[in-house]
DNA sequence: AAGAGGCCCTGATAGC
DNA sequence: TGCTATCAGGGCCTCT
C-alpha cells in the first residue's frame, strides 16, 4: 500500500514534527519485523539530534547530525503514529496506550522526544528498520534501485535499455524497483490506464511515444498522488496512506465490474493477476 | 538467465 | 456461531 507518493507524504509530516529535535529514549516493544531489530539498535539512535528526514522510493531516511541514518520502510501495512506526552511521567507508564490514535496491537517501535513520541505499527511485519552508519554506506544500499520516477535519469534512451528482446509484460516491468523504483501495484495500474496501454502488453512491443507515454505519466500520476494526499493530512494523524484524497480518485484500482471513466467508453473495469499482483485495467481503451 | 511463482505475515471478508 | 479459504502486495528468494 504504502508507495511513492503515501511515503512522501509521512516524510512531510514526521520531518515537520521531529527536525531538530533529540531522541531522549527508544523502546523496543517487538523486535520482530522483516529484519529483526538488532539488540544494540536503541544505543545507536539515543541522544541524536534530527537534522532532517528525507526519502528515497519507498525508503524514509532519517538524518542524524551525527553523520547517521535510520531507515525505514513501512512494508505493507506499517504506520507511523504521533502520540503527545501530555506528562513526563508518561514516559514510565502506559496511559498513553489510551490514546484513540493508537492501535492496540502490534506497536514495535517508540522512538520519544520531549513531549511526544512517535509509535511505529505493523501487523503484518513486513516493513523494517536499519541504521546506517555513513553517507557512503546508504548510496551503497540504495545502489540495486532504479532511478526514481521523477528523476532525469528515468528518460527515453534509459528506458529503451530495457526494452530489447524482453518478453515480459509493462505491468511487471514497472513495479520491478531495479527498473525505476517507487511505484507499486496500485499506481502501476493508474498509470498505465492513462497511457492507454494494456498491463499485459510485451514491452518489446513498445512503440517509442508508448514508451514516452509512460514515462510522463509515471511522473503525472505519482505528483498529483502526493499533492491529493499532501493537502489532506494535518499535523500527524494516522499516516495510512489510505487516508489520504487520492483512493477516491483510482480510475481503475479496486474498480472491478464498474464503468471504465474514460469519456466514450463504455467497457467494464477487468481484473487480472499479472506478476501474482491484482490488475485492474479496461481491455477496451488500453491497448 | 530471464521470467514465473512462492514465501514472509496478519486481518478482513466470504462461504459453508 | 465457528470453522476454513482466499486475498491484500513489497521485497526477496528459488526454481526452471
Amino acid at each position: 500500500m504504502p508507495e511513492l507518493p503515501e511515503v512522501e507524504i509521512v516524510r512531510q509530516s514526521l520531518d515537520k514534527k521531529i527536525r531538530q529535535k533529540k531522541v531522549k529514549k527508544v523502546i523496543i516493544r517487538n523486535r520482530n519485523l522483516r529484519i529483526k531489530i538488532p539488540i544494540n539498535f536503541k544505543k545507536k539512535l539515543e541522544n541524536k539530534k534530527v537534522s532532517k528526514v528525507s526519502r528515497f522510493s519507498k525508503y524514509l531516511i532519517i538524518n542524524f547530525y551525527e553523520g547517521d541514518f535510520c531507515i525505514i520502510h513501512l512494508g505493507m501495512s506499517g504506520t507511523i503514529h504521533l502520540i503527545r506526552d501530555n506528562f513526563k511521567s508518561s514516559l514510565t507508564n502506559l496511559s498513553f496506550y489510551n490514546s484513540p490514535l493508537l492501535p492496540k496491537k502490534h506497536n514495535h517501535i517508540e522512538i520519544i522526544f520531549d513531549e511526544f513520541r512517535i509509535v511505529y505499527n505493523d501487523p503484518r511485519r513486513f516493513g523494517f528498520f536499519q541504521m546506517i552508519k555513513n553517507n557512503l554506506d546508504l548510496k551503497k544500499r540504495f545502489l540495486h534501485l532504479g532511478p526514481e520516477p521523477f528523476d532525469k535519469k528515468f528518460n527515453l534512451s534509459f528506458f529503451k535499455k530495457f526494452i530489447t528482446k524482453k518478453n515480459r509484460k509493462i505491468k511487471d516491468l514497472i513495479i520491478d524497483q531495479k527498473f525505476v523504483s517507487g511505484i507499486g501495484n496500485i499506481y502501476a495500474n493508474e498509470i498505465l490506464f492513462l497511457s492507454k496501454i494494456n498491463p499485459n502488453k510485451k514491452i518489446r512491443l513498445l512503440k517509442e511515444d508508448q514508451c514516452s507515454r509512460i514515462i510522463s505519466d509515471s511522473k503525472r500520476v505519482l505528483q498529483k498522488a502526493i499533492k491529493d494526499g499532501g493537502s489532506s493530512i494535518r499535523d500527524f494523524k494516522n499516516t495510512d496512506g489510505n487516508k489520504g484524497g487520492f483512493q477516491d480518485k483510482f480510475k481503475v484500482y479496486g474498480r472491478e465490474g464498474l464503468n471504465c471513466k474514460r469519456k466514450g467508453c463504455e467497457s467494464i473495469i477487468i481484473k487480472r493477476m499479472i506478476s501474482n499482483r491484482s490488475t485492474f485495467f479496461c481491455n477496451t481503451c488500453q491497448k
